[in-house]
DNA sequence: TACGCGTGGCC
DNA sequence: TGGCCAAGCGT
């Protein structure tokens, strides 16, 4: 990407990016690394609302830390993916035992920490504390396989690759990369979209390799769609849902209605005690951790 | 590298 | 209607 478009993306995300809270001026490392986790695989429009509850009752590591993983399953909601919300838990509790109880800056720091990769890990460099880190998800990715490729879609991901052909343009300048970090994923989001680029008001239009070829259609392998009905997944969801919207331990009796299949439900009953998501009474009830 | 892991909205 | 999509991670 050459340094006009790039300084044009960078303009353009600062009159048009959107007023998100987690990027407000007073936005604290914490605050950041909440949201990463909430919207991995999640829609902004779902997480904000949990986002404003999580900081408000849970304003530093160390009082997430201090809740139940109950009562952290039960704030999270139907966000989806509830082992985030362990993860985040006990990554609450490594922060605030050994980081000072605050969000490390450190790309290599945030790493070792549960339930960050190497998405969040430089999100959070980038977007906390404005270091330089190639930050590479799935919006990254397709803008960069357009604008820089000229391809109609990214292929299949591979850390190493992506985060090097993101590197590669990468301004030296700290809060320069840090912005323009920014400002790739948020065009990924609002005009570089998966279906219908909104290509006509793209800041990078003039530079984008994909214009220059005539916008051809994406023609690597296909992508797998996964299912969701009928798969333990949603087993799963069922009856963590069970769980949530009970105040204490419940029969397993009440848990067998959420699916007729036994063996598929017992199974996933089985995975969810495994995960830690669901724990058994002395007397043989089935709760949420730590709730009972 | 491929797969499993929740949930809901959109066209 | 139902496939597609949404700021990934861990194994």
């Amino acid at each position: 990407m050459r340094e006009p478009a790039i300084d044009r993306l960078i303009g353009w995300f600062e009159t048009s990016a959107r007023d998100l809270p987690w990027r407000a001026p007073d936005r604290t490392g914490w605050g950041v690394l909440v949201s990463e986790i909430m919207l991995q695989q999640t829609p902004v429009a779902r997480v904000l609302p949990i986002w404003q509850e999580w900081l408000e009752r849970w304003p530093a590591p160390s009082a997430l830390a201090a809740a139940s993983q109950g009562e952290v399953l039960r704030a999270w909601g139907k966000l989806g993916y509830p082992r985030r919300a362990l993860r985040l838990h006990a990554a609450a509790g490594v922060i605030a035992a050994e980081h000072g109880d605050v969000v490390p800056s450190d790309v290599d720091t945030l790493l070792a920490l549960p339930g960050i990769g190497a998405y969040t890990a430089r999100a959070v460099a980038a977007f906390a504390y404005g270091r330089r880190a190639p930050v590479v998800d799935t919006n990254v990715r397709r803008v960069v396989a357009r604008a820089v490729h000229g391809a109609g879609d990214a292929g299949p991901p591979s850390t190493t690759r992506d985060l090097a052909d993101v590197e590669a343009f990468l301004p030296a300048d700290e809060p320069r990369a840090a912005k323009l970090s920014a400002a790739l994923m948020e065009l990924g989001a609002l005009v570089c979209t998966a279906r219908t680029p909104r290509c006509a008001v793209c800041p990078v239009h003039d530079d984008c390799a994909w214009q220059h070829a005539g916008r051809p259609e994406y023609t690597g392998p296909a992508k797998a769609v996964q299912k969701f009905a009928g798969t333990d997944r949603q087993v799963r969801g069922l009856l963590l849902d069970v769980l949530r919207g009970t105040e204490g331990p419940v029969e397993k009796a009440r848990l067998d209605l959420v699916w007729s299949q036994s063996g598929q439900r017992d199974r996933c009953l089985d995975s969810l005690l495994v995960d830690g998501l669901v724990e058994q009474t002395s007397d043989g009830l089935f709760a949420l951790p730590g709730e009972h």
